[in-house]
DNA sequence: TTAAAAATGAAAAAAAATTTCATTAATTTG
DNA sequence: CAAATTAATGAAATTTTTTTTCATTTTTAA
């Protein structure tokens, strides 16, 4: 049922003209007789109340990800609710998960609020351009990287946090590397790689002597290892695409007695809390998510306030933190 | 400006009967022109659209927390949107940080939304009562636990996880125990504590040795370990009041070489996913934020459904598990 | 090609919101 | 403390918005 001033005036004991001028009215403070109205209609659903809308500069915006166990996600949403302080966005994080048809959702979502972005690696072009196409004039930034962006995509460099590492190790004399890849459909996982493999292969004096196919869980570096050793390797240089899989992987190397940075030495991606925390501790690559939120508040300013202009890709820098896991010996 | 059908009309190039009618017939499938008049009523903002309403069986309720880095977010929120799924709630995180008046803050959020669930733990009765009183017929459920609850409280049963793990050291014959507390402010850590001093007061045969006062953070489990190296105490079996303070303190000992189990045994809390990939691996108590997210939903339906009750406190049971950290040898 | 059904907009009707205005209540001033 | 001023209120009138009626047009089905 539709929800009328008559209907606020009966519940509240004032007649039709007095909600109104509560409702329409804006002013700096409210008496209790106000606010009591105002509750009231509020309670009941009424959509035109000035009160509320003076508080209004806020944008809601939608984070559409698709949330996991692991601290990866703690540093990913603290970084994005951080760059959000002082600023007129409010973050709303929503998870989907296990949904018949996500693209749908997302699209539900979006329009309920006045921005979303979207954090969903397994979408691709079809997927975004069907949700475009149903969620007109809402600003909406990817922070997944697809090859032909649809959206405004804001992301790491993830190429360049591959090719740092490869860079690592061949300025330390380290030429014998390893590789430990992230799930092979996700394209920033590919772009790591990608970038780690292009440095190799554009040095002869390094040689990638070993590859295993991960999908970024602890459990898929106790596998890495396992491989490892059954392939003989002792000895290795390696770079596992996510800390996850790194902290999988030593973790197995610690129960096996191979000593890590003695025997093997690895940077991982990501640069969670829990590296400087680790035995021996993990170089990674760090992201800084803060930054990256920044970022996409910046280009939501852009959006809302001009109009919608072509999508753009924008690759935030990362950098290498070095500490035990590749210390020299 | 308020949105009326005439607008509308004009966007979209009919007359106002068309609009109106196409905007309050409920359809099980809408035909292009239709769907292009909904989404431009819904893009200038106008309230009324039988068509969102259909889909309006979903909850939308408000999760206010503050959040941080680490791992146990991720396990608190990942619980939390396992338990929503196939249900008509849909959970939006909202963290709110370095609010001036976070009180404010949670009224205005909660008024936005179809419910409330609030894991603030620097809130006290004070606090809460005034968001209950500003956020008339709206259901909120606190998850932090206050000594007189205000709101329906749903939460783990701490004190009987700090009392299982003084009774597991106790009945393995380790009876030289020492503590590492949480935030001395916060309920729930107080709990922790409570139940495992409570029960070591109990036994006579069993000795508190040393107590330090943390803050939940993995740097005050470094300093923890250095304080009781200072102490000069070379075997103790220790409770620290969450999983993060025990990795910080697992580190450090790792660093000065002093052996766990070996030497000093360690118990942490909220069984963390990095507890079985640490080494040694860590005992930890469990806490099942899926079962909790169920119990909120419960109480969710019982608050809409029928009239508000008097607040209730549940508590969710949990357990230890026993992991290297606290091997026998 | 024709008949029936559906969709449309002009006009009318109904409903809702807003303004006017006289009355009453509250506050200020002498 | 009384008079004067100001503010708040609701009935009635007015305006705006929504909804229905109905004749016409368009679409669909036979």
């Amino acid at each position: 049922m539709k929800v009328t001033l008559k209907k606020i005036a009966e519940k509240s004991n004032v007649s039709v003209p007095t909600v109104c001028r509560i409702l329409k009215r804006k002013k700096s403070s409210y008496n209790k007789k106000e606010l009591k109205v105002i509750k009231i209609a509020n309670s009941l659903g009424y959509p035109y109340i000035e009160y509320y809308n003076q508080f209004k500069s806020i944008q809601k915006i939608a984070i559409i990800l698709k949330l996991g166990t692991g601290e990866f996600y703690s540093s990913l949403l603290n970084g994005f609710i951080e760059s959000s302080i002082n600023t007129n966005y409010q973050f709303n994080i929503i998870s989907i998960v296990k949904e018949k048809n996500p693209v749908q959702k997302v699209i539900e979502i979006a329009n309920q609020y006045d921005g979303a972005c979207i954090f969903l690696t397994e979408f691709k072009e079809k997927e975004y351009i069907k949700i475009k196409n149903n969620t007109l004039n809402k600003p909406i930034i990817s922070i997944a990287p697809i090859p032909n962006p649809v959206f405004n995509t804001i992301t790491f460099d993830s190429y360049r946090g591959g090719f740092l590492t490869a860079k690592f190790y061949f300025e330390n004399g380290l030429n014998n590397v390893g590789l430990i890849c992230g799930p092979n459909d996700n394209t920033e996982a590919n772009n790591r790689k990608n970038g780690f493999i292009d440095f190799v292969n554009s040095n002869k004096s390094m040689n990638l002597n070993w590859i295993y196919d991960g999908d970024y869980s602890i459990e898929s570096g106790h596998a890495a290892f396992n491989d490892l050793i059954e392939n003989n390797i002792k000895k290795i240089n390696l770079f596992s695409c996510n800390d996850a899989m790194a902290i999988g992987f030593i973790k197995e190397a610690s129960e096996k007695k191979v000593k890590i940075p003695e025997e093997i030495k690895i940077i991982g991606y990501d640069n969670l809390p829990i590296c400087v925390n680790m035995t021996p501790t993990l170089s990674s690559i760090k992201t800084n998510y803060k930054k990256l939120g920044k970022q996409v508040i910046f280009t939501f300013d852009n959006l809302t306030n001009k109009s919608l202009t072509e999508s753009t890709l924008s690759l935030i820098p990362v950098e290498l933190i070095n500490r035990d896991s590749t210390k020299k010996l």
